[in-house]
DNA sequence: CGTTTCGTTGAAGTTATTCAAGCCGGGTGG
DNA sequence: CCACCCGGCTTGAATAACTTCAACGAAACG
């Protein structure tokens, strides 16, 4: 008698990736696609709360979003913590890993994500024989600095006011790009308290500046989220406009 | 009578390149030094205050850094200016043009600088003939990016005394291993209005931030500088370690 | 020898943090 | 069912950090 197998989730095929026919990606050819097919070698989840990797960690795996949100992020000693950035679907995570000794963030998800694992050991090859691939992630690299100037900028320089507005109308650009395809409800999976740790601000005062935001009609607080009011509002407030990006690459 | 040309420096062929023998840079082979070469349109020099790249530009120059200090920054409407990065050498400018349709920040000369220039147009093909030094583009976008961390965790996290000797200090661990074969000065040729726009604080709460270090005997302010005294006790207030990278590639 | 750039300082005012509660909804165990 | 707890949001008050304003000194420059 067959020994029954512990239920596997269905691996989807790269070539029916449900991502790849969003507007905001760019198309593959059928070799590129077979490569990326053969890249992958697993599918897996991760619940909100788990950490998906570690600061210091060595040959960490490098991982694709199917689906769902998470935040990479550094702790002082002490305990402060800074968030860097947010992961959506079709972003990369763990490339530093790939390419430093060991990794200098660590990534958390916020939401329940699935991930797509490739072989770190092919990535070499990537770049020996997919030119094009090897460039894409070159073009990952520097959209994510790209982000990164913004939200120093953003701490930087900007008032609380500001910067609260910026890092919603920024983070619901992203989710319109990666996500809805005809907008549901646009909300983020955050708390206050991420909030802060992304703007640099104490907990409280960030409460407090959203209130102001929440006062302007822009945004609505819900149970573990906010929710998306007016977004040209937000932009103004933020002296910000969205990058338009065109097709992005996705591994 | 021949007509005199005007002066042209001498161009430094990359195979004798002063940089290349440093320590902290990686050997190439001769194949990869001769696409360098090729790759090496022009050697231009650049004067202190000099705009090298300005946000918002399309199809900016590519160039490395062979000698002098550089900035990357931004600016919001109002003139606020948030300093992202410097730039050393060894330093590449300009590989987001190559990337992103146009520059998403400018960059400015601190120093007198030479920059050697290269060819835009065959970028695709040193993807495509080059794995290696694809890699290695790749390899220097990810540091850039863990450098950002840093920068936003020290912007957002740290208090205004913790983050001026974290700069002062990663300063010198760059200037240290991209320029300094014998410890001449340790100096960093920075305003303190550059680093008041680096940690995001008022240029009189930078004075003020400064002179507490310059009394606890770490720094020493010079005419337009600063000159490292104590880089361990730097590094104690700072609660920061520099990150011991292996031998760096740059192009 | 005036002008500009850079550093310095005191004082007043604003912004943000810390401390200390309290509220509300959901989940758990008695 | 209710009591309790816990995580997330909210609020007021005291304090600390940082900015702004205003001014001056000193070296560098043309």
């Amino acid at each position: 008698m067959a020994i029954s197998k512990p239920a596997v989730p269905p691996r989807i095929p790269c070539q029916q990736c449900p991502l790849r026919p969003r507007p905001s990606f760019r198309d593959f050819t059928d070799d590129e696609l077979d490569f990326v097919a053969s890249f992958k070698v697993a599918e897996t989840p991760a619940e909100p709360g788990m950490a998906i990797m570690v600061e210091g960690e060595r040959n960490p795996s490098l991982y694709t979003v199917m689906s769902g949100w998470g935040f990479r992020y550094k702790i002082l000693e002490d305990g402060r913590r800074q968030i860097l950035n947010y992961v959506l679907p079709g972003d990369m995570i763990g490339l530093q890993g790939n390419v430093m000794k060991e990794m200098q963030h660590s990534v958390e998800a916020l939401t329940r994500m699935t991930l797509c694992t490739f072989e770190r050991e092919r990535f070499p090859q990537l770049f020996r024989s997919q030119p094009t691939l090897a460039f894409d992630i070159t073009w990952i690299a520097a959209r994510e600095e790209s982000m990164l100037d913004e939200h120093l900028l953003s701490v930087g320089r900007r008032s609380a006011y500001e910067r609260a507005a910026y890092l919603l109308a920024f983070l619901d650009a992203r989710a319109q790009a990666a996500i809805a395809s005809h907008t549901e409800l646009r909300q983020l999976p955050l708390t206050q308290q991420h909030v802060a740790d992304t703007l640099g601000l104490s907990l409280v005062h960030t409460n407090k500046t959203l209130r102001k935001l929440m006062d302007q009609g822009l945004v609505r607080w819900l149970d573990r989220g906010c929710e998306i009011i007016d977004a040209a509002g937000l932009y103004r407030a933020a002296e910000w406009r969205p990058p338009k990006e065109g097709a992005r690459p996705f591994i």
